[in-house]
RNA sequence: ACGCCAGUAGCUCAAUUGGCAGAGCAGCUGAUUCCAAAUCAGCAGGUUGGGGGUUCAAGUCCCUCCUGGCGUGCCA
């Protein structure tokens, strides 16, 4: 069974374009995969000053994947915080020390939140450093990611090669596996979903604000007669996108667009409906497991329990390869 | 460590010799719309970085601290 590992950043409220994005695969992978899933803690600090808030974050964010179906049950899914397995920062530390300096000014990613404004400490910069430990720690067979973090996994696999190079084989090489990035999904004004654009849905709202926000989709001002291209709608890439491509209401609703004489009312009533129907489920466990906290802590430590045992295992290979 | 510049609504910025803290954008509510957008009407938004002082009156002047940027120096 191959390991997986894969971070989630405790950035707040999650949106439907997370799920369809990332979490639906994850969920998919438990059932062939040894999985290790971490809350990046430690990367969080690059970006906030806020301790109550990256506390509630840290663990709303574990709630909340468990509600979209991730499975904490042992040999399952192993979720953990990033700071419960200090090793990682051991590994950072080694793995930094033969890291080039010119690595990480090539890194894209800090490159653009410099250039956003954000301030640069040197946390942000030696990001990646980091991210090469978590992900070295665990010896993972494949590291799912994004298309933005395809260069990250790539600096992993340099400084694991580096390292491997200097004080003989020490680290697994991962593969990285490239999302499907058909699982992007537009925001409510069209523009890619994401949080910093402040367009997403968020899947677990109240019922009425849910309705709202999806009413609000901006649409062509075509009129209801006339028939609709339905993939040049956001409405209909979010459905599609949630629904899946080849599920049957995906097909219906595109008929009804071609044919004409349906809204785009009608359209967003439909993919109201698909929300509640699909998240129903998740909504109603995210409820219960908020008010059960003793699970949360539950799940952490067994998850912070596994994926110490591998990283203290990793940790020795490379304090004795490079002779501590 | 010293020096210079800056800090005003979520964001970008105004505010005359010290004289009622404002605008644009964003946001929210309503009208309109199949739903949106646009437009119109309305609403809300603030310890002017903190504290102290001068004054009848301080965003504005003085002192001090904090934060950020830039520069110089010092130690290793």
């Amino acid at each position: 069974m191959k390991r997986v590992l894969s971070g989630i950043q405790p950035s707040g409220q999650l949106h439907v374009g997370n799920f369809a994005g990332a979490i639906r695969q994850f969920v998919e992978m438990q059932r062939d995969h040894e999985m290790y899933v971490f809350v990046a803690s430690y990367h969080a600090l690059t970006s906030t000053r806020d301790p109550r808030k990256l506390s509630e974050n840290i663990r709303q964010v574990v709630i909340d994947y468990i509600a979209f179906g991730l499975d904490p049950a042992p040999g399952k899914v192993n979720i953990y915080l990033q700071h419960d397995v200090p090793e990682v920062t051991e590994l950072c530390w080694l793995l930094s020390c033969v890291c080039p300096k010119h690595m990480m000014d090539k890194a894209t990613s800090f490159k653009d939140k410099v250039s956003k404004g954000l301030q640069a400490s040197i946390g942000l910069y030696v990001y990646p450093i980091l991210q090469a430990a978590d992900i070295l720690s665990v010896d993972p067979d494949l590291v799912p990611v994004g298309s933005d973090q395809v260069q990250h996994v790539e600096i992993t696999r340099d400084l694991a090669m580096k390292f491997n190079h200097y004080f003989g084989e020490t680290f697994k090489v991962p593969a990285h596996k490239l999302r499907e990035e058909a699982g992007t999904l537009p925001g409510v004004d069209g523009q890619k979903m994401s949080k910093s654009y402040g367009n997403t849905i968020d899947p677990f709202m109240a019922e009425k604000p849910l309705r709202k926000r999806i009413m609000s989709i901006v649409t062509d001002s075509t009129p209801v007669e006339d028939p609709k291209d339905p993939t040049q709608c956001t409405v209909f890439q979010i459905f599609r996108g949630l629904a899946g491509a080849n599920d049957p209401r995906t097909a219906e609703l595109e008929q009804r667009y071609r044919a004409g004489g349906m809204g785009y009312g009608d359209a967003k009533k439909a993919l109201f409906e698909l929300i509640l129907e699909e998240f129903g489920s998740a909504r109603r466990k995210r409820v219960e497991l908020m008010n059960d906290p003793g699970y949360i802590e539950t799940v952490l430590r067994h998850g912070a329990a596994a994926a110490r045992a591998k990283a203290r295992e990793v940790t020795d290979r490379a304090r004795k390869a490079c002779g501590l």
